[in-house]
DNA sequence: ATGGCCTAGGATCTAGGA
């Protein structure tokens, strides 16, 4: 069973990208995002084509989150109120940036964490408000799913090795010292890094900027995961980057992510 | 280098990304 995670900065300019990848790589169940369309316009065709369901949520010009299923997923949800209530999650969910469901007995959740703009900005401060409610979340969810797969763009650089070149990454959004912590925390409800499980090394990276043609001088960030309960994590075979896709004509910036499960 | 590029929306620029 495989899951693959992927933003890919407009699913409209990136279709044929996608459909192409899935093609080559049919994965059970793609998670999308920065999708950055309305539901009505989201190109479910184009993928049940190629025998995917489209559980879509997304919103106009930012953010949005999709899951494409080679079955019917059980108990989809979409951001977080379903499990916290309206009153906890107050404005976090007004931006598209969460969606999950249930493939067998693994429950997939496919996040988009707000990127912060810089360090100490209202963004910033958003985003560690959004992280805060996502541990809340995730500690509700694995108590009725011992078997949970979270995945996406974290928009975080967890160590220094997750980064081409760590200096000022203290002053640096993706890599400040507090959202590191905020998402340690998150990981401290039982989840590990699926990617480390079968890797130690620095130099793997899943982002490249578009400026100074940083992918071509491979100046990158290790920023989409999939992490992993300890349930899981027992059962994964593989977790895997595909390089392929950043080269490819008019490219998304992040690469997919692919996790392999027993 | 408060730089470099890309996308959507709506319009020849701005917001947002990371």
């Amino acid at each position: 069973m495989k899951v693959a995670t992927w933003n890919v900065n407009s699913i409209r300019s990136r279709l044929d990208h996608a459909t192409q990848w899935l093609q080559t790589n049919p994965v059970d169940v793609l998670c999308l995002q920065e999708t950055k369309v309305v539901n009505e316009t989201f190109p479910t065709a184009a993928f049940s084509e190629l025998g995917y369901i489209a559980y879509i949520h997304g919103q106009k010009s930012y953010n949005g989150v999709a899951l494409l299923s080679r079955q019917p997923l059980d108990k989809v949800q979409y951001g977080f109120a379903p499990v916290l209530g309206e009153d906890r999650v107050g404005d976090l969910d007004d931006q598209k940036r969460v969606i999950a469901g249930l493939w067998d007995d693994i429950y997939i959740v496919n996040l988009y964490v707000p990127n912060g703009s810089s360090v100490g900005s209202e963004k910033y401060e958003y985003k560690l408000r959004w992280l805060a409610c996502l541990k809340e979340y995730l500690a509700a969810l694995l108590t009725e799913h011992p078997n949970l797969n979270v995945c996406g763009d974290f928009n975080i650089a967890l160590e220094d090795k997750d980064i081409y070149n760590s200096e000022g990454k203290e002053k640096h959004i993706m890599s400040s010292p507090t959202e590191r912590e905020a998402l340690k925390e998150v990981m401290a409800v039982g989840l590990k890094d699926g990617f480390r499980l079968f890797n130690d090394e620095g130099g793997h990276f899943s982002w490249w900027d578009y400026r100074t043609a940083a992918f071509q001088r491979n100046m990158g960030w290790r920023i989409d995961h999939h992490y992993l309960s300890a349930g899981l994590s027992d059962r994964a075979l593989s977790c895997t980057i595909d390089l392929e896709p950043r080269r490819w004509e008019k490219p998304s910036d992040h690469t997919p992510v692919i996790m392999e499960y027993a």
